[in-house]
RNA sequence: GCCCUCAUCGUCUAGUGGCCCAGGACACCGCCCUUUCAAGGCGGCAGCACGGGUUCGAAUCCCGUUGGGGGCACCA
């Protein structure tokens, strides 16, 4: 249970596919909380009809669960201010923008986009609302009868400053913020609204959120005054830190639509979770200690929003990899194992309930290639080779099975077929005395053809300890197979 | 146009006035090891955007310039 007064959140849009700057921001708070013992609330912000889906939605909880960053109050669990799903709290924002308004705290606002347009071109004042009405005279408010009209806060006429978690003072003057939106003419709640009055209403004391955000904290800050005003929430305002952007190739920030920001891809592709997290943590915060490689619950222990960087960090897919390497090799064996016989049932090398004896060698086949993999769907290929019953030549590889290799398989099956001990360190020694001792061969040229008539492949796991657990029934009879195929 | 913001190797970063003629990681290039591929070991390349201050001393503080990013919605 949480022993601290921190309580953070996270508040996506089920918009899309979930994104890996979302997911960098979701993983901030969730670190921020656990290392304060706070709380950490997950809400969706569902205003948008047009755009929110369900399918979204779900995938957005899945992508969360399966990183590991869980929730102490959210949609599927509830919790004191539930529900946590906008599109369910309507009235409440409706409610509140009526007080807003009968305390003269917001007003409504009849223009038309052209009409404000309009108005600062003539005056060459730059884009944005005028506070036009503001103050609407009798004969102004009869003009505008039977216009639809949005609801605006008004902004006070003093600076608005606030002390960013990761940027220091930040503040903006009043002729900068101009009063803005919180109901839509159809009534409808806005972003604008519902996001503060969730937040007060949460009692959220610290929003960690994407410096995309950073130019409407100061219209936050003042409806926070307002809220207070009417006394929703507790009155107080929350701190702010943003969170630098997590870019893309070139310039442009990762964007919804770019493939390499989904998520849900590294999932496929194999990452872990510990990779993944790990190296997301890494844009825009370090462990210390010139150390990279980290768990969450090391992260945990020394994650300070405070030191969190200011600037923009680039997505490097290489770098990711490295890292997700290095906690492929980091994992105990049969752990990975675990992982291995999950992908592998996916990708239909392993039915999905596989035998024990499959198990068995899957678990004996991981240590061969722990330290060659990059991503769990790697192990597909590395090996596929034992589960099939006749191997698949690769084109590439092909060349090592001619005429000059044949000498070398027939001397390989005369090597093997009459070994007693079928372990690795016995198939070496017979093949090495036969091939590059009787035949003369340079190792390389030795055991390649070998190699590929037992994976089909010239790139594989270890050719010695794969003979031992192919058995010498299959590896005999793929020596063959590769002799008879000239 | 106006407002806000950012600025250390190609990339992610350490660095909060002397320990820094700047450390680590990824990438890249050599070499070693080696049955392929990896992993591992050793070595290399490469950076404080620029200009002014402040100070005995600045990557670190201040100002300006330049460059990048974001915002100026009845999206979030």
């Amino acid at each position: 249970m949480p022993d601290s007064a921190v309580r953070v959140r996270f508040c996506p849009s089920p918009t899309g596919l979930p994104h890996v700057g979302m997911i960098r921001t979701a993983l901030f708070n969730w670190a921020y909380a656990r290392h304060t013992g706070g709380t950490f609330v997950f809400r969706i912000e569902d205003t948008d009809t047009s755009r929110d889906s369900e399918e979204s939605y779900h995938l957005l909880l899945d992508v969360l669960r399966w990183l590991g960053l869980d929730w102490d109050e959210g949609p599927d669990i509830g919790g004191p201010h539930a529900p946590y799903r906008q599109s369910q709290r309507t009235e409440i924002y409706v409610h509140v923008a009526a007080r807003l308004r009968a305390a003269g705290l917001a007003y409504p606002c009849y223009c038309t986009n052209d009409e404000i347009d309009a108005r600062n071109k003539a005056v060459g004042r730059p884009p944005g609302y005028d506070n036009h009405c503001r103050v609407l005279t009798a004969e102004q408010l009869e003009g505008f009868a039977g216009r639809e009209s949005v609801l605006r806060l008004r902004m006070p006429d003093t600076p608005l400053t606030w002390d960013d978690l990761i940027r220091g003072e930040i503040t903006f003057q009043p002729d900068n913020v101009p009063d803005f939106a919180i109901l839509r003419a159809n009534g409808n709640p806005l972003y604008t609204l519902t996001n503060p009055v969730d937040d007060a209403l949460m009692e959220i004391t610290h929003v960690l959120r994407g410096e995309d955000l950073l130019s409407s904290t100061p219209r936050q800050i003042a409806l926070y005054a307002a809220l207070a005003a009417i006394g929703v929430g507790n009155g107080t305002t929350p701190r702010f830190g943003h969170l630098p952007y997590v870019m893309g190739q070139g310039n442009k920030k990762l964007s919804k639509r770019d493939p390499e920001a989904n998520a849900m891809l590294y999932r496929e592709r194999g990452f872990l979770p510990e990779g993944l997290v790990n190296y997301l943590a890494l844009l825009g915060w370090s462990f210390g200690d010139d150390i990279d490689i980290f768990s969450m619950a090391e992260m945990v222990s020394r994650f300070d929003v405070a030191d969190v960087n200011a600037s923009p960090a680039r997505f490097d897919l290489k770098k990711c990899e490295a890292i997700n390497a290095a906690w492929v090799r980091r994992l105990d064996s049969a752990d990975l194992a675990k992982r291995i016989l999950v992908t592998l049932s996916e990708h239909g090398v392993l039915g999905p309930d596989p035998s024990d004896d499959e198990r068995a060698l899957v678990n004996a086949a991981t240590p061969l290639v722990q330290e060659r993999m990059v991503v769990l769907e790697e192990s597909v290929g590395m090996l596929g080779f034992f589960f099939v019953d006749a191997i698949e030549v690769d084109a590439a590889a092909a060349g090592q099975l001619g005429p000059d290799q044949q000498p070398t398989l027939a001397a390989a099956v005369a090597a093997l077929d009459p070994l007693d001990d079928w372990s690795a360190s016995a198939i070496e020694a017979a093949l090495r005395t036969a091939l590059v001792e009787g035949l003369g061969r340079k190792p390389k040229n030795a055991f390649g053809p070998v190699r590929v008539a037992i994976t089909g492949r010239s790139v594989s796991p270890p050719l010695f300890e794969s003979l031992e657990l192919l058995g010498r029934d299959r590896t005999l009879a793929r020596l063959s197979a590769a002799q008879q195929s000239e």
